[in-house]
DNA sequence: CAAGCGTATCGTAGATCGACGATATACAAT
DNA sequence: ATTGTATATCGTCGATCTACGATACGCTTG
């Protein structure tokens, strides 16, 4: 997602550009949204909002998806820390990591 | 980006389920949270923020990127309706779209 | 009109996404 | 041990992203 292909072109010249905080910033919010960024993904964590946790089977009925779909989504949710699952006997409850989605919230705000 | 091809599979079986209003609303926002789901977004949104309107040129300064995609960058922050760009004279005068700025915190925060 | 500057678009190449079916894995129950 | 259920991973395919240079467009100035 984040090439950071070295430039030619020369970067920073002036204090005022290009502090590395904000690039590290800009790449945590950007990490965060992309997560959110496709309407499937969307809906899984509006569904654990409504529920504290749900089964993976009981996402992937809710959405006209194939189940490994479903899963990949998961999959991603969990990369950006957005979603937590764990075991449970032979499924797999997920719920929401809420430090991260305050997290979110926080960057959002402050935009 | 969303390809909303039919499915084999049955969706709405029971009124619980993927209320349209939810699906619209997840599109709405998935929309919006993928135009900032890129290092380079995000920093065009947040110099613009900090400014209140920017020339296209010293954007493209700011950033270590060709001049072309920034280009293509303002591109897709002006097609999600974040950035707003007017001519002027020669030249490009951006800034934020703060209605959608407020409708994208606004969804955000009622997640 | 010509030249120059700023910006957008085109064309292209490689990487990644998003979907699926098929298959592997892990656990529970028989 | 075998079977069945739930979930994850693999492999693949087409579409899209991201980057670039080259080029086209629009406006201003000489």
């Amino acid at each position: 997602m984040v090439r950071a292909k070295a430039q030619t072109q020369k970067c920073c010249t002036t204090n005022e550009k290009l502090s590395l905080p904000d690039v590290a910033w800009a790449e945590d919010l950007a990490k965060l949204t992309w997560a959110l960024a496709h309407p499937a993904r969307v809906r899984i964590v509006r569904l654990l909002l409504s529920r504290t946790s749900c089964m993976c089977g009981e996402i992937v009925e809710e959405m006209p998806l194939a189940q490994s779909t479903v899963s990949q989504h998961l999959k991603i949710l969990k990369q950006t820390g957005l979603v937590q699952g764990e075991v449970d006997g032979p499924r797999v409850c997920y719920c929401i990591n809420k430090a991260a989605m305050a997290k979110l919230k926080k960057l959002i705000a402050s935009l």
